[in-house]
DNA sequence: TGTATTATGTTGTCACTGTCAAGATAAAGA
DNA sequence: TCTTTATCTTGACAGTGACAACATAATACA
């Protein structure tokens, strides 16, 4: 009953969800149109009309799945390292965050896009809120003495950058990239116990 | 004698870097196109192909000045602070880099552009890397133990991740920019104090 | 000087885009 | 069964980047 296909061709929004999270894998994100997707998911150029008003909207629910999916990621990251301190959980979360940026980089650019490709759709703003929740308690749980989400923007910050800077190949090359995740790492670690 | 207007309309290509510039800082990232731009210029719309092959390769002109004053800013700032010691003209780079890339959010979304609407030109490259040195012997100057290149990254993932994240309003609305900043840039100089 | 060459700018066209309006179709409800 | 409503298609419009053909003006060269 959760399985009803309520209307005439399926489930069109699933579809067109999928078919957008398709072309941003395979394609630059400048190729990835409404259009391309419609074509991509096999209906006229104005069927997502009546699913996702603008291009804005659809991108915006891309990103609030990707949202969804990493802070799933981070958690279980968090949750499978041994021992479970507080540090470690952070650091794992670290790892999670930067794989995930790798491996959905087109999906995390816009989760992250400075223009404004994504509808802030109400959807978008929970989870995003989420992951943010999520990552202030993570700091939290270090129990440091400053303001826990100054310490959290920080943490943010820090990998956001690398994770943005690699996406952008703005690594010199001489550098090999588990050294300089590592490091990073535990930079932000002994950073923030000066908070 | 360097002034002289060498061809018909006087210097289009500069009129058009300029346009270009103007454009980005008066309208969404999205609506600044060729055809704006050469509106802008009050030439034809296909005038700027002779300067400028393709809409990446302005773009990337222009992020490649945007480069040259971003440094130029940042060294400004590191001369003028006292007194000169080595962390405190990081501090004086920090403090002008989150400037910067509020002052100029197009240019400087446009500088570490995830898509690529930028033609990485021999320019664009020569003016990124002098910024990637300019950094790079400023963490060197502290003389830490570990590899400076690596606490370069750091300071830059930091850095740019944060301005990033405050040009998309992602911090949260309780906390204040400036101590946000300020201890964020604290965490930096601690944690690079232990690479 | 006068002519040929080359750099520059214009006009016109193409395929493509996002969005809207009007119509067709099929599911759901009376 | 008939009506209503949600969904999808077709067709249109203004906008885009890029290209080709052409016009014009600055330069090079005879």
């Amino acid at each position: 009953m959760s399985e009803t296909k309520p209307y005439h061709h399926g489930d069109l929004r699933e579809q067109l969800l999928q078919a957008g999270e398709q072309a941003l894998a395979e394609m630059p994100m400048a190729q990835v149109s409404l259009r391309e997707i419609a074509r991509k998911a096999g209906v006229s150029h104005a069927a997502p009309k009546h699913h996702f008003p603008t291009l804005g909207d659809l991108m915006g629910e891309i990103a609030a799945r990707g949202f969804q999916r990493f802070v799933a990621a981070l958690d279980e990251a968090a949750n499978s390292i041994t021992p479970q301190t507080a540090e470690n959980r952070l650091l794992a979360m670290g790892r999670a965050y930067l794989r995930f940026a790798e491996v959905n980089s087109a999906v995390y650019t816009l989760m992250f896009d400075q223009r404004d490709s994504c509808s802030m759709t109400p959807h978008l703003v929970e989870t995003s809120l989420e992951a943010w929740g999520q990552l202030e308690n993570a700091v939290a749980a270090l129990r440091v003495s400053g303001n826990a989400s100054i310490g959290a923007m920080f943490v943010w910050s820090t990998v956001h950058g690398l994770a943005m800077l690699k996406s952008t190949h703005r690594l010199p090359p001489h550098l090999t990239l588990h050294a300089v995740e590592e490091n990073t790492l535990r930079m932000i670690v002994t950073g923030i116990a000066t908070l």
